[in-house]
DNA sequence: GTTACCATGTAACTAGTTACATGATTGA
DNA sequence: TCAATCATGTAACTAGTTACATGGTAAC
């Protein structure tokens, strides 16, 4: 059984809702995944071409009235097993995940504490705008009932990007603190 | 001025605590740095190369008695000023992590059950031998006394860790009971 | 003699982004 | 006519891993 990058199993599920075309992929990425999957045009559309070529999907082209043309992708008996198969399998490792602030935090007794300060400051700033572009999503979640089936799920993803993102906040408040403390 | 990679910024930051070759770096992150930065000798070398080239470090070759020869890397005054310049800037943004769980649970409505259940404790164990680790890093870096000065910013690097990997533990126990209780 | 550790390095490959190129339709 | 949105695609580049290749030293 050949096996595909989590990109291509990410569209592989995508292709079961209702989106069907590349750019539609796209969008529901950018609305609903992004805070924990983004993906480019310039791997989409190679992807699809592997899809089909694989016959996992097949491709229409749509003419509809009043819009450009576009290409419809349908997932194939064989796609959706490939998906459910790998839905199946367990996680192979927790994401390492690489930080650039912890990185010029470990270094930190090499600048100013100062600038380590603010730093964290402005980290913490973007973590809290994080936060409420996170309440918006659940919001939108909750209000389009057109997904109920999956709306659990995606409530699932969502509270995780939440629960994180208010554990890294308070990190920030913990660590800004002793930082203040220290050397008083 | 020209601008590198983060990789480049940790070895730079790396060459100013006393490991000073391409196996010292890779034995130090692989040691303190694993929970956020991971590096592999395939970048390690070639990165080193290019360091040298820039005159961010220079390089001596240093045959010690009873081991190997090896290439001793110490940065240079332009190295110390690429490094400081970097640790002053301020951070682009939150680094995006992909997570191959959430990506599988947002797909969830196509599983069954009892898969998304045990791919949550599956997943739920790793993150338990994960935070066993932190504990035993945090206690290397509280019992050796050489690094005194490093050692404040190292263990605010692991308390984050510590702090995600508990949040993240917490996620699952809750999700893993909203699954059982649902649709009783 | 063989295992473990010390030590350096490259080639091939995989993944992914960015910038570019193209073009239709709609509404202000 | 110009901006926004819909729509598809490629080329060049950057980053990074894995597998391979090599060889010294020490201890059992």
């Amino acid at each position: 059984m050949k096996t595909y990058n989590d990109t291509t199993y990410a569209i592989l599920g995508i292709l079961t809702t209702d989106c069907r075309s590349g750019y539609d992929i796209k969008q529901l990425i950018d609305r609903s995944l992004t805070h924990f999957w983004k993906i480019s045009y310039g791997q989409i559309y190679p992807t699809l071409k592997t899809i089909v070529e694989d016959e996992l999907a097949t491709v229409t082209i749509s003419s509809q009235p009043s819009k450009p043309e576009r290409k419809e992708y349908h997932l194939t008996a064989q796609g959706k097993e490939t998906l459910k198969n790998w839905l199946e399998e367990p996680i192979k490792q927790i994401p390492a995940e690489r930080n650039e602030i912890l990185l010029k935090l470990f270094f930190g007794r090499h600048q100013s504490k100062e600038n380590t300060v603010s730093t964290l400051e402005d980290y913490k700033k973007k973590l809290e705008a994080r936060y409420l572009t996170y309440i918006n999503i659940e919001e939108s979640i909750t209000a389009n009932k057109e997904h109920a089936e999956d709306a659990l799920y995606w409530l699932f993803t969502l509270d995780y990007g939440k629960r994180m993102t208010k554990a890294a906040i308070e990190w920030c408040t913990n660590t800004l603190e002793q930082l203040l403390n220290e050397g008083d």
